[in-house]
DNA sequence: CTGTTAGCGCTTTCAA
DNA sequence: TTGAAAGCGCTAACAG
């Protein structure tokens, strides 16, 4: 691997001429920067980035801290994030924690010892302690769905509590009264908001909801075993709120294992809008989340936050009811 | 942020007693690891990655190269790539090109300069000539589904060609005869081996196939509108095998468009087995690929290079047919 | 078992 | 417009 002195010696000038070039700064005659071009071409140098990144302090990476890709929510956001990075020269190293505190945290040391720029987080899971010593480190960070105190914070959010709420008021609309809540990881701070929307929406309807809450796994196979035990243990129910799309489809499969046909004998919606949602069938009726766009705007707060431009601190977004064909009128 | 003498001047040794304890030497006094530890510990010490890797020439960081992760193609590969690196303690940057050389090459280049440590590369698509400094700069390389001839260089290959021509032989027994090919980027090795299988098997059963193949734009956007056009400038087709699974459900869209319906009256097989496969409808016959595998054995291959062991320099894998309901007889 | 010194490849003062 | 020297935070010989 050629350095920067190979090329100063191959191009006849001192190293911070060549350094110069690689900057691009104006202060070199024209004639020279050609000189020093040409000797890098022939060397096929590239510039040490992590010689440069040692000085100026700065690499140009971000993390991106996701539970899953395999998860079908993910990849859209990864390529908002990616998109943005890309475009500012950012590289975007990917880590995968399957909504494991402990992988969480290890990911968090292992990015800041790399020096990454920023991190965004999408649904961490770890406790305000164990986060607290990279809160106060000064690393930028934005998370994605988690709503976390500090000063280089910014958070890119969803309405869980209304959307819950809208969710539960939809399911009334056609009709339902035994409606059952089909919960993602506890450890999560949008399934305690979207729990808590569905509970308050259903006291406030006087509608019984107690041990129709299912937490549990996540994923289709998540989706599926709760389901079942929702079914088996509680007094016939007519409709499923789930925490997330997956869970709604493993929850359609559990129905169809008890002979129980989807919308006709009980409805279910579902939470992200992912591609599947719109091709299974029935169709399922959920909410839209515009992932790609929450990706962006994600990874615009941090370089933001990194160029020390304003910022707002905190999006909210609403997802949209999407109806399709897995849920109908009752009775 | 505390450096290596921050902690060496609070626990009261040298730097390189610090440094030893960092990469755990066993040349430390129990009792002086624990004051360092300690010292680390309440300073918040991270090591510097950056520094170390300046020195050591290893960044434990591997740079992968994709389409696109919105493809579900792709999701899956990266875990399996992302699991066995960090099982070493690596990290993964993330890089999407769709299908673009130029946007590879730029990638390429800011991988370099990053200094990472290696690069598997799924479905490249530039020329050998663009190429061809990198993969003589010695940095090792795998590519998955393209041979490359190379030093560093492995590969994980799908047997394009065979399961094309089997694809065919399959709709052929069912009793097909006018066939279509709907092709993927004519950049990508494995499309142009797809194709051929395809023809092949085509000449070899004396079938015509000219004015057949369409190639154009990935993805079910892309599939949609080639199979429109195949639809309406051919004899009537019976049977289209597509390069991709997101091809053919975009052919499908186009068949329902033309009022055909899958598979009474026109049969489509598709390639990779994505999640969605099995979940549409008509529920997708295609061949299956093992998609976390290879990115698990692509990423193995790149580590036994980087620790210089022994390794297959060239797997192949067969797809797997997966009949399903997308095909079926004719007459 | 522990410390001293040099140097990885770059950028940054400060001079020339 | 160009260069010399110092130093980023770490590891690698080599002494002690």
């Amino acid at each position: 691997m050629p350095t920067i002195r190979d090329v100063a010696n191959r191009a006849r000038v001192s190293i911070k001429t060549v350094s110069r070039v690689i900057n691009d700064s104006p202060m070199v005659r024209e004639s020279t920067k050609e000189r020093v071009l040409k000797a890098m071409k022939e060397l096929d140098y590239h510039p040490n980035a992590l010689a440069r990144s040692l000085v100026t302090k700065e690499t140009r990476i971000i993390g991106l801290i996701i539970a899953d890709v395999t998860n079908p929510y993910f990849p859209e956001l990864i390529r908002g994030v990616e998109d943005v990075a890309n475009d500012s020269g950012y590289n975007v190293f990917l880590c995968n924690t399957d909504e494991n505190p402990e992988k969480e945290l290890i990911y968090i040391k292992l990015l800041r010892e790399k020096q990454v720029d920023g991190i965004i987080l999408s649904g961490s899971r770890t406790s305000c302690d164990q986060l607290n010593p990279t809160l106060t480190s000064g690393i930028p960070l934005v998370f994605i769905n988690r709503r976390v105190k500090g000063n280089k914070v910014g958070m890119v959010m969803l309405d869980n509590f209304g959307t819950a709420y809208t969710a539960v008021e939809y399911l009334v609309s056609l009709g339902h009264k035994n409606i059952g809540y089909l919960g993602g990881s506890t450890l999560g701070q949008s399934n305690m908001e979207r729990k808590n929307g569905f509970i308050q929406a259903m006291v406030d309807r006087g509608l019984p909801y107690h041990k129709l809450i299912a937490e549990g796994h996540p994923g289709k196979k998540g989706g599926y075993n709760r389901t079942l035990e929702l079914l088996d243990t509680n007094r016939p129910l007519s409709a499923i709120f789930a925490y997330d799309d997956m869970l709604a489809i493993g929850a359609i499969e559990a129905c169809r294992e008890r002979s129980l046909s989807v919308p006709e004998d009980i409805s279910i919606i579902g939470f992200d809008d992912i591609d599947l949602a719109a091709h299974i069938a029935p169709r399922l009726t959920t909410f839209s989340v515009p992932k790609y766009e929450m990706g962006r705007v994600a990874a615009n707060m941090l370089l933001n936050m990194l160029g020390k431009k304003e910022f707002e601190k905190e999006i909210v977004y609403i997802p949209k009811l999407t109806i399709r064909d897995s849920c109908c009128q009752v009775n």
